[in-house]
RNA sequence: GCCCAGGUAGUGUAGCGGCCUAUCAUGAUUGCCUGUCACGCAAUCGACUCGGAUUCGAAUUCCGACCUGGGCGCCA
């Protein structure tokens, strides 16, 4: 029965363990292989005079990175990795790797990202990569987790969309049969369509598509969004949620994930404390103001730059909140008492935008007035208005880049690193 | 889309008009080596993105193409 490498401890006598060759150190009468699966790294010692004719056969052969399958004798060994190393009987090669390796799993020497995204399956076989997915796998888990403890309803909905209702980010055009059709840029319409079908709190996790073209190591064109709607709450009510989910996230990869944040040396990982700072807009903009040379004018969006000083100053998560009702979407519900302002928030960290989310507009009315304030045709939208007309509950959301909280989380440079396939302007493949 | 910086063995790099028959590391191949842990030692192999121009001479300068990295813009 094949084990766990991780299961090979010094006590248990014999073993039979399948891996990669990771590295090779033959001194002559005594050989060292490294076999590494993916939980860890295990010495096979072959001491060329005792082990049987077959295994030493094999070793001549076998090329690094090449599956093999080892049997043998565990025993304990002070100087070796772990404490224990394996003398095989049998050393199989179940399937030999070419040679040259197109990238250095064992990391003796520097690799470009873009080389490892072209050979991303042995990049990953890199146990500092394969941690960041193991944490990425372990805070999904717990977003999934906490949701449906707090009552919400998993829905998907449709990638493949019919028009660009939304208005703002440029969408991939696809051919639908002898239609045209796009690729949703986010979930938005249909998840308040499931606030008028009673769902009451629905989240979802899912693809985005934007066919932007920018080139810059926070933007992707497939991005993964985590997405929640809610009824009968206000934009305060859902901003609570959020820093609650990233605080339950933050902790639960600090409390499971420990090996794996020790792996990608990940040095300044701290749980955020909740509550965060709620800054207003007018504010955010007189920080900027004191720090770069071009000042933000009310109604002006935050620049990169602004993004930036701001950050700087709060040094931890915050939301903007009370933006000007003029750089955000028709369905932004702006404040009774004054109209210039609305109910949205972007989630911040001090890096960059991890989020953004408002109070809705539940008023068919209000919601027709406010397309056609921001140049749309509100009769394109039907298929959205449509449920307005039947007894919509209020309700408000966010939507959270995933990429970009596993990058944030981690430290990580570039966004693509957090993403195991990213698809940018020049990337398709693989 | 705009701007900047780049493209040299499988990988990561040095060289920036003649010293290049191109550096170093890693790798691959072969040999030696019984406690390595970036094992060591020796030998061998392997590269100037493509096209054009300037020049006695181009990896090096210029032009164009392609590709890449980054910043900005865009990103309801």
């Amino acid at each position: 029965m094949r084990i766990p490498i991780q299961s090979v401890t010094p006590d248990i006598g014999h073993a039979d363990v399948c891996g990669w060759v990771h590295e090779v150190r033959d001194l002559g009468g005594l050989a060292f292989f490294l076999i590494r699966d993916r939980t860890g790294i295990l010495q096979v010692t072959i001491p060329k005079k005792k082990v049987p004719e077959a295994v030493l056969a094999a070793i001549k052969r076998v090329s690094r990175e090449s599956v093999v399958r080892v049997t043998g004798t565990v025993k304990v060994m002070e100087k070796a990795p772990g404490g224990r190393e394996l003398v095989p009987d049998t050393f199989e090669i179940v399937n030999l790797a070419e040679t040259p390796l197109p990238l250095d799993v064992s990391e003796k020497v520097g690799v470009e990202l873009d080389t490892r995204l072209d050979a991303r399956f042995l990049d990953v076989r890199r146990p500092r990569v394969a941690a960041v997915f193991h944490i990425r796998s372990a805070a999904m888990h717990v977003m999934n987790d906490y949701f449906h403890k707090k009552g919400f309803i998993g829905i998907t909905t449709p990638k493949i969309v019919a028009a660009a209702t939304e208005g703002g980010t440029e969408l991939f055009p696809i051919a639908y049969f002898d239609k045209e059709a796009f690729l949703n840029q986010s979930p938005q319409l249909y998840k308040q369509m499931m606030m008028a079908a009673g769902f009451e709190k629905v989240y979802e996790i899912g693809p985005i598509f934007r066919a932007e073209e920018h080139n810059t190591t926070k933007h992707l064109n497939e991005a993964t969004s985590i997405d929640i709607e809610v009824s009968y709450a206000d934009h305060l009510e859902v901003m609570r949620i959020l820093e609650d989910l990233i605080v339950k996230t933050y902790e639960y990869v600090n409390a499971t994930c420990s090996d794996h944040l020790a792996n990608i040396e990940c040095t300044n990982f701290t749980v955020p404390k909740a509550p965060f700072a709620r800054l207003p807009y007018t504010e955010a903009i007189e920080i900027a103001a004191k720090k770069i040379a071009e000042p933000i004018k009310f109604g002006d969006d935050i620049s990169a730059a602004a993004e930036h000083v701001i950050g700087d100053e709060m040094g931890a998560h915050y939301f903007i909140v009370d933006w000007p009702s003029s750089i955000r979407p028709y369905y932004a519900m702006p404040y009774e008492d004054d109209p210039t302002i609305c109910k949205a928030f972007d989630l911040m960290h001090p890096r960059m935008e991890l989020s953004s989310g408002a109070q809705r507009v539940h008023q068919h009315n209000l919601l027709v007035q406010q397309i056609a304030k921001k140049g749309l045709n509100p009769e394109s939208f039907e298929f959205y208005l449509k449920p307005f007309r039947y007894g919509m509950p209020p309700h408000a959301g966010w939507g959270l880049g995933a990429d970009r909280l596993i990058m944030t989380m981690l430290g990580l440079s570039n966004v693509r690193e957090a993403v195991l396939f990213p698809r940018d302007m020049h990337r398709l493949v693989p």
